[in-house]
DNA sequence: CCTCATTCCTGCGGGC
DNA sequence: TGCCCGCAGGAATGAG
């Protein structure tokens, strides 16, 4: 599950291993892959062949590669996309959607995806910021991300905390396992309205996001198993450094009480059942 | 401008 | 042995 400390993984490997080369053909093996470049296959195929790739970029999940003419390729990795350099005469990989050469005959890139939830596109003018990505929130690792803005803005939401936290246009990067994480380390249960949270505590909860995303991008992200791997095909271990996440009847690491799971948006949400009580009034709705 | 539910997709593992 | 179902979940989309 791809988020932000993977993705940037992915984009340090990328940046190492592509930039300054120049792409000579695309294979498009499966339309699903590029739904998102609406001129379709072969145009996305024709525009790409010949481009100089420039240094990669990401933003909160997405991450691009700015070509020369000021047009960018834009990446997604969904739930289970890879971005993977491999030699040539690698054997295709079952789920291998588009596959990228390079004019100098060097390993080539491929965007690998099982679920077919992430995808790729190119942007017009996208170098500097693709226009795919304008709605994107900068992301607590960017220096420009203020945390003044973040804490006004959430706290004027009437939301829960874990909700705002996935939500890409308040915060970006942060996803189902990170949200927990922070949220375990902050003491807050995720169902906590965001407007009945005071200002110290949200940017002690930003604290604790930015904390464990660089924790996480220190240690090549996390993995739990091989759907999410580096350009080497090699995976991070921040697992075994989770508090919260998967580890539901393990004994939380502050004071020992089996870690729950709830459900939650049609997924799952661990937190310690002592540490992060449950809000007493779980959705107070009153109209305003 | 929000806020929220729905939808996309495939492999895996549990239950029967 | 094999089938069905639920689960994993990021983000676009549209309704209200």
């Amino acid at each position: 599950m791809p988020e932000l400390p993977e993705v940037e993984t992915v984009r340090r490997g990328l940046d190492k291993w592509v930039s300054g080369r120049r792409i000579a053909t695309v294979e498009v093996l499966h339309p699903r892959a590029i739904r998102r470049h609406l001129p379709g296959a072969v145009h996305f195929a024709d525009v790409l062949a010949g481009r100089l790739v420039g240094a990669v970029q990401r933003r909160g999940k997405y991450l691009w590669l700015p070509l020369d003419d000021e047009d960018a390729l834009v990446g997604h990795l969904g739930m289970s996309g890879q971005l993977l350099m491999q030699p040539v005469e690698a054997p295709a990989e079952i789920h291998l959607r588009v596959r990228f050469s390079f004019d100098d005959d060097g390993p080539e890139l491929r965007f690998v995806d099982q679920r077919t939830f992430g995808g790729l596109a190119v942007s017009s003018g996208g170098a500097v910021l693709p226009a795919e990505l304008t709605h994107i929130a900068l992301d607590p690792v960017d220096p420009s991300f203020s945390d003044d803005a973040f804490v006004e803005h959430l706290r004027r939401r009437r939301t829960d905390v874990k909700r705002a936290l996935l939500d890409q246009t308040l915060i970006s990067g942060v996803g189902n396992i990170y949200a927990d994480e922070a949220l375990w380390r902050a003491k807050l249960h995720g169902a906590r309205q965001t407007d009945q949270l005071s200002r110290p505590v949200v940017r002690r909860l930003l604290g604790h996001v930015r904390d464990v995303l660089n924790e996480a991008i220190g240690q090549g992200g996390t993995s739990f198993d091989a759907l999410y791997v580096n350009v080497n095909g090699e995976s991070g271990y921040f697992d075994r450094s989770l508090n919260a996440y998967g580890r539901e009847g393990e004994p939380c690491g502050r004071c020992g009480s089996p870690i729950r799971r709830e459900a939650f948006m049609n997924r799952s949400s661990y937190s310690c059942p002592r540490c992060q009580p449950r809000p007493r009034i779980p959705a107070a709705r009153t109209p305003r």
